[in-house]
Parts: C-alpha cells; sequence; structure tokens
DNA sequence: ACATATTTGTACGTATGTATT
DNA sequence: GAATACATACGTACAAATATG
C-alpha cells in the first residue's frame, strides 16, 4: 500500500478537475465582479484549505490566471486583480502622440529618460539613409495616457541636421513641438512594421505590465516634406492598454 | 535532522542559479544551433541527470523556453526546438493576400473551413450598416504562407446583396477574385483596428502556434468605391510567423 | 491488435529562500 | 526582529499520450 493516498479521479464524469477546476472557479468570481479590481486574492493557505489541495494545485491555477491576464502575482506582498483600460492610438501618414490621444479624451504625458548622442547600428542608419559609421541624437521616453504608461520609445535623428536639437527636445513635451520649434512644421510616416512579441523583462518593468502579456514592437521612420527622413525609432506599445487603429473615425 | 539534504545555494557567488541556470544553458546550446531546428531535446531523466537536478528545476526550465518560444513541448513525444519564419504582411488601402504575400516570394495558400448563413451581432451590423437583426454569409477560412497556417479570417457580407455569392467563393481560391467575378472589381480597407493578445487554445490550434505566443486579433471593414460596406470581418493573425508592415517598399 | 516502454502531465508532501509588511 | 506571502527545490506516485515491438 502506498504511503500516501492519491486523489487522481477518475477523468470520465467530471467537466473540470485539479487546478484547472480552481483556475476556472476563480476567474469566474473575478469576471462576476466578486473581487474588487486591484483587490488582493486570497492567499495560497487559504486557497488550499477553501479548496482541499495542495499548493502545487492552487499554484498552477494561479499562474494560470495571471498567464490571462486576470491577475498579477507579487513576491512578499500577495496575488491581485489586475486592472485594465485599453487607449486606441490611430496610425497613419501623421501620427502625433497628443492629438492622437486627445481625440479619445485621454490625458497624454511624457517622461524622458535620456537624451544623448549615439552610434548607430546598420538598420537604423539604412532608415536614415546615412553611411555607416553614423551618429544620431537618441532620445529614450515614456508616453502616458491617464496617468499609465502606455509606451517605451527610443527616437534617432540624424546628426549632422539635428546637432543643436537637443535643448528644444528637453524643453517642450512634444516631439512635434520641438520639431517645430526647430522649423520643421510639418512631417510624416514614412513606414512602419509592427511585430507582436512576449516583453523582456525590463519593457515589462517598464511598461508596468504582466512579463506574459504581449507588446507591440513598432518600427518606423518619419520624413520631412523633402523626403528626407528625420527620425527613425522603435516603439514598445503595451498590448494591454493600447489598440492599433487605422482610417477614419 | 532533516531527511534530504538540502542543496539551495547561497544565492551570492553565482551568476545564475536554480532551473534559471538550466534554461540559459539550454538557451544558448538552441541559440548557437548546437540543436537542429525541429530536433527533440534530451528527455527530462537525461536533463536530471546532466545537471544534477530535480525533475521540478528541470521541468521549470524547459517550461520557460516554451513561454519564450524557443521550444515546443508535447506530452508524450518529447520536447521540441521551436522553428519560425516571419511573413511579412502589408497592411493598407487595398490589402490583397495573395499579392501581399507574393511580394515576398511566398507561396499562399488557402483554406475554407465554412461558408454559411449567419445572424448578426450588434457591433458587425454597426460595421455593415444595417439594421438589426440583419443577416449576412459568414466565411471561415485559414491563410497559409509557404504551407504553413499564418491567419484565420472570419468574414461577413451582407445577405440582401450577397444572396448568390457563396459559389463564387466556393470555386475560386482568392476573395479579391470571388467578389470580381460577383461585379466588384475594385474595394479598399476603410477601417482596421489592431490588438494584441495571448491566444485562446482553439485559436492556438488553428494557427498551430505556442498559446503563450501572442497574436494579432484585426476588426476590419471594407467598402466598394460607392463607400457602401462590402465585408467586415475579424482576422487573427500568428505573431510568430507574422509581420504588419505599413508604407511603401 | 495488443501489450509494453517511454515521455510528458498532474498531484501531494515537505523544507527552505526571499521579499514585503 | 517577527510574521506573512510568494518562490524555489527535492522526492514520490500515478495518469495520459505517444511510440515501439
Amino acid at each position: 500500500m502506498a504511503r500516501t493516498r492519491r486523489r487522481t479521479r477518475p477523468r470520465a464524469q467530471q467537466r473540470e478537475s485539479g487546478w484547472d477546476a480552481i483556475a476556472g472557479a476563480l476567474r469566474r468570481e473575478i469576471e462576476a465582479g466578486e473581487v474588487d479590481v486591484g483587490a488582493r486574492m486570497p492567499t495560497e493557505p487559504i486557497l488550499m484549505r477553501r479548496f482541499g489541495a495542495s499548493r502545487y494545485a492552487v499554484r498552477r491555477a494561479l499562474s494560470s490566471l495571471q498567464e490571462q491576464g486576470l491577475v498579477r502575482i507579487e513576491q512578499g506582498r500577495g496575488t491581485f486583480v489586475h486592472d485594465g483600460f485599453l487607449v486606441s492610438y490611430r496610425l497613419g501618414e501623421r501620427p502625433r502622440f497628443t492629438n492622437v490621444l486627445i481625440e479619445n479624451q485621454i490625458t497624454p504625458g511624457q517622461e524622458i529618460l535620456s537624451i544623448e548622442s549615439a552610434a548607430l547600428d546598420a538598420e537604423i542608419a539604412r532608415s536614415l539613409a546615412l553611411a555607416l559609421p553614423a551618429r544620431a541624437l537618441r532620445m529614450e521616453l515614456l508616453g502616458y495616457a491617464n496617468g499609465q504608461v502606455v509606451k517605451h520609445d527610443i527616437n534617432y535623428f540624424p546628426l549632422p541636421r539635428f546637432d543643436d536639437f537637443k535643448p528644444h527636445l528637453a524643453e517642450t513635451s512634444s516631439v512635434t513641438e520641438a520639431l517645430a520649434r526647430f522649423g520643421i512644421a510639418d512631417y510624416r510616416r514614412s513606414h512602419t512594421s509592427i511585430v507582436g512579441r512576449l516583453p523582456t523583462p525590463t519593457e515589462a518593468r517598464l511598461l508596468r505590465q504582466l512579463p506574459s502579456q504581449p507588446v507591440f514592437e513598432c518600427f518606423r521612420v518619419d520624413v520631412d516634406p523633402d523626403g528626407s527622413p528625420i527620425l527613425a525609432g522603435r516603439t514598445i506599445f503595451s498590448c494591454e492598454r493600447v489598440r492599433l487603429v487605422m482610417g477614419p473615425e
């Protein structure tokens, strides 16, 4: 006789079983609104007692809920119901972060992480129509909507042309405005390419999002009215909080 | 004295430890090409011996690699190095699946899963400018590139107008061609909205992709030259195999 | 067609580490 | 420092899917 009793039920006769049942029960409770958004879920020991299951099953269930984006697990603090809101970001010939969000009655924001001169890799240099070796002004920033981080940008401005651009960038709260003050009244998006993938740990941290939830990675090139590239960059959007839209509203 | 010896090393003095180290070692081997793409990884017992670790640690490491999209784990068969290729899909005013892929020297394909009359929900009906209750021809299909599934489409054609459209759809291998034979020589994309998320189990199965890797979910509306909606639908793209691009090539 | 071995999945118990309160 | 809460880790046992003879 085995030392411990096993309870792996015969699979038939039961719709859900094991950790799947626990996850399902918790999911239904969350979706029914029985737990407030942002509130703490019961702790693992409590759930073990409630479902009469081992810690393995409880943790597997919670982990599954986190992967589905319903909860956020934090070591030493607890497990919390995940909150989410979705803003629409319009892609087009003239994408302007500020305007794009104002359309949606949403307060935009920006935090500049760094502005510095940097060497370019082949990919970016080609986008900016520069011969290697080349340098550019590299600007890294976070974009906010209603106080929540929604994107992380890295922008490159080709350097002979934008040598004195840094103060303008630092002083204004918008790239568009900085470009206007630099004498570029209009520019348009020349190229965009979008891949979907899971975030790196750094990106998940910067965007304050679950590592199991995807991001949009957008490579883009903007050109001035003459068609000269003035800006190449990469944007990471949080898929938890951003939807991309195209076409007339 | 404890019954078994514990080996949780003192954290300092060690760059990687535990399952993280195992995952790292395996990842480096895969990325260095020491394991062929599509080939089987060593089994769990072998890895346990090799790393001197428990099954827990080995399984945690493999699971982490699967989440990163590097391997695919199949019960009863083994763990395999995941293969991936990326096709570019051009979004624009006139997206044509077949042409879009041919540009890239890729062989397109299509498999129709179903064509039938169906009732519409409010969202789709609004897109098609129909008053509820409304019906439409519902077409479900898979899109292939070089023999691999890359998208899953559900299209709705408004019904009074497209009453006799079904045979055309069934006979041709392209929606564009079917529309042409029905007398619609040209149409354009009116609206597209894209969200990124993890696939449902059904979607993961249809697209033959990892459940931990994201998909693009695109809602779109096509209109004829007069501006009347002729097609509303939803496309699920596999982010593992599709990149969306906009702008001139 | 069937039995057997292999391989991954689920499950429980226990012990200890680490972060937060 | 103590208590709480999640993370990692080992050992064991059986289930389910697949491959093999």
